[in-house]
DNA sequence: AATCAAAAGTTAGTGAGGCTAACTTTTTCA
DNA sequence: TGAAAAAGTTAGCCTCACTAACTTTTGATT
């Protein structure tokens, strides 16, 4: 039974029963992507991965623990996500800043309670160290990116303060889509229209020189 | 003993002690803005307004009909602030139009917990009708200031529109402030600047006409 | 004024979840 | 080979949301 599910036997080093670790974190994961990330329980996952309530306390101190896992890795997908879709539109132009913008909703929409758990408030997985390193080298890509943009278009503007109105402007749009806040209000909304008029507006060039 | 502290004593019309309908609901909006809405437990809030934890549910169907009132009353309050900051700094300027977005982030971060509650995503109260009408409501009388802020400056654009991109800005910034996402990577920022440059490069005339 | 039903509270109990302790089985490697 | 460490298990603790069945208070009607 070489065709067995957990991940590649050949990767099983030190195991029982497979590769519970990363069972677990899968499971988890799908679980929150069903379920959202407050309404989850481990004993759900557990029995996805067959296994008895007590056994993930043999991989981690405790639930927050997967969380953090879970959350870090999404930031490093995010970030690459983002960069490739630059890179795809040709960097430094106005329509890869615009398409900075897109992945990054699109990552929240496609994938919402994940984008919540990276973006809400646990305090466990907030202070965590290894989480707020990563947040930073995620976001340090990002804004390099933003930096092209700034140097191709001779822009004196800090390219720090440029990536935060945008990504400002972008959060807001997840959260509300994703929270379902416009429908109630502005159901009628071209959201693709709208990110690209607010981006070029908030970008210095585009709405002042060109 | 007159003094006693359960809301006015003439206003109890059919209790045994008190008006607990009202003292759960204090209850569970302190322990919320004290340890979040997801980690409050309504057995606390029994135990602050001393009684069972079979109490509640002579009031009210279950915990998230008492959230349900508070995201709702909550409404009706941010809507209040927002309306009054604007007819402080004279309706139809663009300074109205920053105290506006300042008012929403203001609220946020004196009421973070409170602030998630109603914009975060629980499937119950968001679904529930009454939160529907209350927070359409609310926009609307939003929405009727930045339509008067159209007609002072000979506008054609579409009040619904301006009013979203502000909502948008403000609203991302309101979220990554209380989730203390600037902190770990734009520890410098200065909020108060970000949210005039965004608001005026936001509203149509300002940056382009005048 | 006495009565009685409804309103507002109580205690006790269910089932679920997070986590720990103490035990068993498997794996590793000296 | 055999002992220690690693990876599981069962049983149990505590908390929580919620329900059922009982008691007390209230106040509306005769």
């Amino acid at each position: 039974m070489q065709s067995d599910d957990k991940t590649d036997p050949a990767n099983r080093t030190s195991y029982h029963h497979g590769d519970l670790r990363e069972a677990l974190i899968g499971a988890v994961q799908q679980l929150i992507e069903e379920d959202g990330a407050e309404n989850f329980s481990l004993a759900d996952a557990c029995r996805r991965a067959k296994v008895s309530t007590a056994a993930p306390y043999k991989h981690f101190k405790d639930r927050d623990e997967i969380l953090e896992i879970i959350v870090m890795r999404a930031f490093d997908e995010m970030a690459d996500h983002a960069v490739a879709e630059i890179e795809k539109h040709g960097p430094g132009t106005t329509e890869s800043m615009v398409a900075l913008g897109k992945s990054y909703v699109g990552f929240a929409t496609t994938r919402p309670a994940l984008f919540r758990l990276m973006f809400g408030q646990n305090p466990k997985i907030n202070q965590a160290g290894d989480v707020q390193d990563e947040g930073r080298r995620c976001f340090g890509r990002v804004i390099e990116q933003v930096a092209i943009y700034c140097r191709s278009n001779n822009l004196e503007a800090d390219a720090l303060n440029i990536a935060t109105r945008l990504w400002t402007f972008v959060h807001g749009m997840a959260s509300l889509i994703i929270d379902e806040k416009y429908q109630n209000v502005v159901p009628d909304l071209d959201l693709d229209v709208m990110l690209a008029e607010a981006t070029t507006d908030l970008l210095p060039t585009a709405s002042k020189e060109v």
